[in-house]
DNA sequence: CATCGTCGGTTCACTGGATGAACCAATGGT
DNA sequence: ACCATTGGTTCATCCAGTGAACCGACGATG
């Protein structure tokens, strides 16, 4: 539409960013734009510090840490993340297990924030994770509370199993979002990474619409059963204080 | 050089990321673009799920947490946390206290992971904070890492003063490096924020070149300078192992 | 050893797309 | 009522981006 040598050169970039470290001939494939084109492209990304040809392997490109410099100031991402570090804090002090912060990305679930437990076994996710909606807690969680338009159009799209106990049918997930609907939180228990279960709860901006998640996550063997209802409770609590914060509850101004 | 219309788009972008939420003529100004220009990039950029108009104020732009999405696979980001992570995580457990992985990106450090304390009383540095090497313990250790150049070069910059503590006296500055490099370790003792002193450790990359550091930081009340050899020299070897990692001791290839 | 395919990177003539001065209408301060 | 500023639009000019064709180097393959 407008400006197309900038949306080659952000393709590019995404390229880059997905096939780490990329080399020429694959990006000009991935993105179906002439070498010579991707190059210029890539020369001019490093000249701003957003790239740089790997030092490993020559010829190969990869992202500078840079870019996530600039991108880390992203906007929603402070405005909630603002909102909802305190309350965070103090669910994690609570329950003692890893809180997550979430915000949806493109159908995945962007974690954005990590609190972690103090206990020695951990889970892990690397900040800036994208998880499958239908694989984690706090894409279910976001889900219950989003528009009927975005579930039907993520469910839309084919799913992929991440483990065994991952659930990828369409019909089970509209009666996992019902239930969470009805329940107040989500619970995956060992549907994105073996031996983890974790708890969601969705986040509500201005007006109500869902703006993110948060979640409560450990390891399979403590995030037992007998826990969901308090944790889920807890965590319930915390979304609740966020989104009044975001302004979820607040009269519409005219 | 080339490709002008994606420089011209990128500084946007950063402007963008830089003034949140930043209105069309104050980028126009920023970047010194004309408005039309900018428009046209924040059009393209907003088509490209890079930013947006913020909800809040209508003509305002922001950015998208895509484009954090995009940008948190950073080569050096990902190449150096895989390394770090374990022995971090290790160091965290062992000392109970936040621990960061920091890397240089222009004169300044960027906070790339965290590992939370469980106490109380937390110090918080949001992911992707920015911290002037002056001021941070991050900072000073991996300058004294650094090649002389290096040194030189950011010194000779304008340095702020974050609290009445921060070293701004390039003299000054120069000696702490030095005792730094001595010691094995750095510390910085409020000069970032009130009440939060931290020690910090270089990591070497490959060829020893540094690449990085790593600190341990918390409220003044509970980093007193009784710890400091402790956590300084906890840090050291934790830095050691990453730096091996990374094959900073390895032989060069021919 | 010759052949082939692929790699990263370069060249250059053509033209389509980016540019930016001038222009709106709307808002807000005084 | 005024002026300065805002976000946004228009359009003729011309330069910057495009991409096919090319190069030398490397690694498999037979």
């Amino acid at each position: 539409m407008s400006t197309q040598s900038v949306v080659t050169a952000i393709r590019v970039l995404e390229a880059v960013s997905d096939n780490q470290p990329a080399g020429l001939s694959e990006l000009s494939r991935e993105v179906d734009v002439p070498k010579a084109t991707v190059l210029r492209m890539l020369r001019t990304l490093a000249e701003l510090g957003w790239v740089a040809q790997s030092e490993a392997q020559a010829g190969k490109w990869v992202l500078t840490n840079h870019a996530f410099a600039v991108a880390s100031r992203g906007s929603s991402g402070s405005v909630i993340r603002d909102a909802a570090m305190g309350p965070l804090n103090a669910l994690q002090l609570d329950t003692t297990e890893t809180v997550h912060l979430a915000v949806p990305d493109r159908g995945y679930m962007l974690i954005i924030e990590r609190l972690d437990t103090p206990h020695v076994l951990r889970a892990f996710l690397p900040l800036g994770s994208r998880l499958p909606m239908h694989a984690s807690s706090t894409g279910i969680a976001y889900l219950s509370a989003a528009e009927d338009e975005i579930v039907d159009e993520y469910l839309a799209t084919p799913l992929e199993a991440l483990t065994p106990q991952t659930v990828v049918d369409p019909a089970q997930l509209r009666a996992m979002i019902a239930e969470t609907r009805a329940r107040g939180y989500s619970i995956n228990e060992q549907g994105l990474s073996t031996g983890i279960t974790s708890i969601g709860v969705p986040l509500l901006g201005p007006g109500g619409v869902a703006a993110g998640s948060i979640s409560i996550s450990g390891p399979s063997s403590r995030i037992v059963p007998a826990k969901y209802q308090e944790y889920g409770e807890a965590a319930a609590g915390t979304a609740r204080e966020i989104s009044q914060a975001l302004g979820a509850f607040s009269a519409k101004r005219y």
